[in-house]
DNA sequence: TAGGCCATCTGGTCCT
DNA sequence: AGGACCAGATGGCCTA
């Protein structure tokens, strides 16, 4: 019924209707309606307003500014929100680094985040499993980890999970090769964040050598059935 | 200076 | 009808 419409509908503005609004150019339309109904409305009060070029323009305008503040406000709090999700992703507990993630960083950093922090929960399933299955336990426990003594398998799997942590700090193409079943990533616009990833409290104290490169030192912990933990597949990349 | 990132404006479309 | 959402355009700022 764009006909009565008080917007500043091509009918009333005079530009063409792409110009002015979204209001189907057949809703515009005469109707076909009775003589009677014809008559009666002859003598209702007209719904078209007769508006000066002026008075369009300013209308026009305020509704501009209007919906300018609206998206503003809109951006803002979309802003705002991404912010709230920099400062908890782990990247922002590194003071150093003084360059503030981009906003596309901020979500492919938080969507690695995720996902490793779901494959750790998935590897700890994998623990209960094994100590279910009365099979020695493949990671380390918090006894050893408190204690310092670790197996050689417990180093090994243990190295893993930071490698993980690397892996979604700096998913390139020289740590990404070096951990068996994952691809290169070519994609240079990836992000690179190099060791600024940190690892779970109980891990820091983990007794392996900070100084090389976490890729260099991890294999895939595989199950009893020679089969990986992880199915990995890759992060998040565009 | 080119390129990346960002904020803002703008018009179109969809939804309530 | 008006607001939310979206994507394109534009210009400013910064850095390599």
């Amino acid at each position: 019924m764009a006909e009565y419409s008080s917007d500043l509908s091509a009918a009333e503005t005079g530009l063409p209707h792409t110009l002015t609004g979204s209001t189907p150019m057949s809703a515009m339309e005469p109707s076909s309606e009775t003589p009677a109904a014809k008559k009666t409305k002859r003598y209702s009060r007209p719904r078209v307003r007769c508006r000066s070029p002026t008075v369009i323009q300013r209308l026009k305008k305020t509704r501009r500014v209007k919906a300018n503040d609206r998206e503003r406000n809109r951006m803002h709090s979309l802003n705002h929100a991404l912010e709230k999700l920099r400062v908890v992703l782990p990247a922002s507990s590194f003071p150093e680094e003084s360059t503030k993630l981009t906003k596309i960083e901020t979500l492919r950093f938080a969507y690695n985040y995720i996902w490793v922090l779901t494959e750790t929960l998935k590897m700890n399933g994998k623990m209960q499993e094994y100590e279910a299955a009365g099979l020695p336990n493949p990671l380390p426990t918090h006894h050893n980890l408190a204690s310092g003594h670790f197996t050689d398998a417990e180093v090994k799997n243990e190295s893993h999970l930071v490698d993980y942590s690397s892996w979604i700090a700096s998913p390139d193409n020289t740590t990404a090769s070096s951990v068996s079943g994952f691809e290169s990533n070519s994609d240079e616009s990836f992000m690179n964040l190099d060791g600024i990833f940190p690892f779970p409290d109980q891990l820091s104290t983990f007794p392996m050598d900070m100084s090389q490169p976490f890729s260099q030192q991890s294999i895939l912990p595989y199950d009893a059935n020679n089969v990986p933990f992880y199915q990995p597949y890759m992060p998040f990349s565009m």
